[in-house]
DNA sequence: TTGAAAGCGCTACCAG
DNA sequence: CTGGTAGCGCTTTCAA
């Protein structure tokens, strides 16, 4: 079924039946019946590809993702799956299981047109750059570059981690761990030193560290080494991450045999989900995934609308959400539900 | 950069840089060095769109999905992924969010030419078949139709389910409490067929049934609602996925101040990975991720290869992961770890 | 407003 | 093995 096909069946030129399903082109009343109901009984849809050819746009945007693993990325990626094919996009999944693969992916870039690029997966500076020299507009979820002209959106992590610092500080915890993402992580670089910079700001003896992956595994293991480095007087776990955190309230409970928060706190950082499940009702620096996701949206949508607008770099500020997994400033396990968790 | 480019530079014809590109196609190797080392100069990227225009085949594959909340699917997702680009195929992705956009998805498949589509959603017989008239493979996962010809791979929910019950009737329960997904869910249909069917057999009391939704809040819910409903004698909640049967323990150990399973047994379905963190060590029948989406996978590219292959329905058994959630058959608490575990 | 015609970049079929 | 040539189905000038 071809737009001939249909053409001739309405007994109007191609071209005629092209303009018809052109939003706002012009066609005639009269036209515009007939091919519709024409290309209704033949069941005609556009051929996408063809239009792609010729137009240089696909309507396909690209959205990379490292680690589906890590909870914190199927609520991103839902949430732009949703917005995107709201606003008519249609969502090319790319997975970074192992880093590598990248260049593949610039490969499909150019090679399917694709109008954007969603990046929440750890690329390089020069990946980056890759993709905007091909033009390819993109727009970095939670990194971003300065010396690379791409927009960002991010969640506020040292600001978010500051703030978490200061709550557990005040609390009267003294001798703190901290486990970080994996180490080339721009997002666990910054809320590790957002966190690290306020404790010494508030004279809080520096934090044991230890370097995890993300997974609640890693946050397990983190959380026992940390006892064994720390000693006893381990009163307080702060992870890069809500999944790290949540293996280490299972490790503090469990092989530890320790109460969360009696005799050690615990937070994380994301907001995931299960973050809130009552078995943990974790302390945790949530980052406004709706909010964010829609300005990646808007952002990228803008920037292939004109290509010749400035990049944006957004920062959007984490909410910290005083859950069950810290003692209350005065020293009792926190109340249940932090304001901000009403969000 | 288009292969006219390429092959000027090169000094070949057009057709000879198509062919360098074309996997297995007649080239010599003084013409492929020579068209490979310009492409390279020259930054040359074969379009794929134009290529999907001639051959009819556009490389993407659709993953259609239903929800991404529930903690089963990511996983899912994240298997179907990795494969489908491990053999060269991208992944068009899409998210079905409240049942609807089915037939413009079916627009997408027939626009994009997609070359096959593997369905995780609740589509009807109908809508399989509207992608299958258009020329689309499609494969079904974890669901099926007798009167459409789709290719499906399913875990046996049945035998799984039977399993549990089994497993549970002889652990000494009597009063069991079950949890249903959407009654028009297939998945829930046949888990609790299987289900109540194997009770019955035993010659246990039927159980009090109310349905939810898959998510977490909702087997939270359903767990009080059952224990207000069976009364103090319920002594087993069954739930049709992971997900409510986490939030079933938390009700029950929370709102409802019981143990799990010293007073309350509760097993669920799927075996994803918050299931085995050590808050829950849930008790449920693991579905074979990896083998189910190699099977998906590997059935699409099968069709895709041969169209006139007959549609397979392919059936891969659960298995039992008894952990700690439910009573042992000697009355107390089970094992830790399942044999099946180990896998 | 409409129709004719020229491509978009590639594949595939042909003859050489 | 190689180069010419005819499209794939659509959008988009350009005249009418």
């Amino acid at each position: 079924m071809t737009s001939y096909d249909v053409a001739h069946r309405a007994g109007v030129s191609q071209s005629g039946v092209s303009r018809v399903f052109k939003p706002g082109a012009s066609a005639s009343a009269a036209m515009r019946a007939r091919v519709l109901a024409a290309a209704d009984e033949l069941g005609y849809r556009p051929n996408a590809i063809a239009r792609s050819l010729t137009t240089g746009r696909s309507n396909m945007v690209g959205v990379i993702i490292s680690d589906l693993t890590n909870l914190y990325y199927p609520e991103v990626l839902s949430e732009l799956s949703a917005r995107f094919s709201g606003r008519g996009k249609r969502v090319l999944l790319f997975t970074l299981a192992r880093e590598a693969g990248v260049d593949s992916i610039l490969g499909d870039v150019v090679g399917y047109q694709l109008d954007g690029i969603v990046s929440a997966a750890r690329l390089s500076a020069g990946q980056v750059s890759d993709f905007l020299d091909r033009g390819c507009p993109v727009v970095l979820y939670n990194r971003s570059f300065d010396d690379v002209p791409a927009s960002s959106i991010c969640c506020d992590h040292v600001h978010g981690a500051r703030l978490l610092a200061t709550r557990m500080a005040e609390a009267g915890h003294h001798r703190f761990g901290f486990v970080s993402g994996p180490t080339d992580s721009f997002v666990s670089q910054e809320r590790t030193r957002g966190f690290l910079g306020r404790l010494a700001e508030m004279g809080v003896a520096e934090p044991a560290v230890v370097a995890g992956d993300y997974g609640y595994a890693s946050g397990h293991a983190a959380a026992r080494e940390l006892a064994r480095e720390a000693g006893p007087a381990l009163d307080a776990i702060v992870c890069a991450n809500d999944m790290m955190a949540l293996g280490a309230v299972d490790a503090v409970r469990g092989s530890l045999g320790r109460r969360v928060p009696g005799d050690i706190s615990i937070a994380g950082f994301d907001g995931i989900d299960p973050a809130r499940w009552d078995s943990y009702r974790l302390t945790t620096v949530r980052q406004p995934v709706r909010r964010m996701t829609q300005a990646a949206v808007e952002m990228l949508l803008d920037h292939m609308a004109d290509p010749s607008r400035p990049p944006e770099r957004r920062m959007i500020p984490g909410e910290l959400a005083v859950r069950a997994t810290v003692r209350g400033l005065d020293g009792a396990p926190a109340a249940e539900l932090g304001a901000a968790d009403a969000a």
